[in-house]
DNA sequence: ATTGACTCTATACTTAGGTGTAGGGTTTAT
DNA sequence: ATAAACCCTACACCTAAGTATAGAGTCAAT
């Protein structure tokens, strides 16, 4: 199949697809005389796969680390496993931080009790200026 | 005092005082003969400002949104409560997604029973190909 | 045989928040 | 008075993951 089909079923921009070959996501396609490049259902896969691993939080460095696990002899299941447990702590770690911001929000929030007041002398403001716990 | 020493109390870099200007941020400051940046401790507090709220969430550009509410005559101080309460759910949405993710991970994880097996048949990269749930 | 839709390459642009560099001028301490 | 340390502007570069464009060539249907 051609690029834009390619693109259409795997819901991805031509130009993605093509970034993508660019780097090194995807095996260099056979091209037709024309120079137009020939696809398969290998790359609709291929592209499942590098659309779902960013889904769950990987970066396209870590897919293309992923893609040459899969193909080294002598990488193992434990090895996969180990890059799963890598982005879990990332994200654990993303939470951690996004949670805290929640709660100084949230605290921030409290601190307004006169809505109506100019913003000049708006706690929340001023305790931006100080500290924040 | 000058741009180094202000770039020393606030624990940021020169050029990031001098693009904290250029995004206006900043007020120009005075400048000497020289044409060197004079800046007060009210710099030293604006910089304390803008890293607090980066640090709760909020970009450049909502910061500056947040500067110019604090000086406009009209705005409120439920004005600014608005922008938090953005900020909260910009937060929230970006934790569910996050957990989402890490359960994903959870789940990929278990499907591993053999960590010694070829990384060609781990079910992890295996589910990657077809679905996730 | 021509038109419209598609494809090709190469290059630049986008967002966000800076960071780094070149090529100069200034200040300060000795 | 000279050297180190600082400052100036203007510009390029960085990451990440694309997106957009120009200018050219190709394919499919009428």
């Amino acid at each position: 199949m051609k690029i834009g089909q390619l693109a259409l079923i795997s819901h991805v921009k031509v130009e993605t697809v093509r970034y993508y070959e660019r780097r090194g996501l995807i095996p260099n396609p056979p091209r037709r005389e024309s120079g137009y490049r020939q696809f398969s259902q290998k790359d609709v896969e291929r592209i499942r796969f590098i659309k779902h691993a960013q889904s769950i939080g990987f970066t396209l460095n870590e897919i293309t680390e992923l893609l040459s696990l899969k193909v080294e002899p002598e990488a193992t299941c434990g090895d996969i496993t180990l890059r799963i447990d890598a982005k879990l702590n990332d994200i654990k770690s993303k939470i951690k931080t996004l949670v805290q911001m929640e709660k100084t929000l949230m605290k921030l929030k409290k601190a307004c009790k006169t809505p109506n007041a100019p913003s000049e002398e708006c706690p929340i403001l001023e305790s931006l200026n100080t500290e924040l716990e």
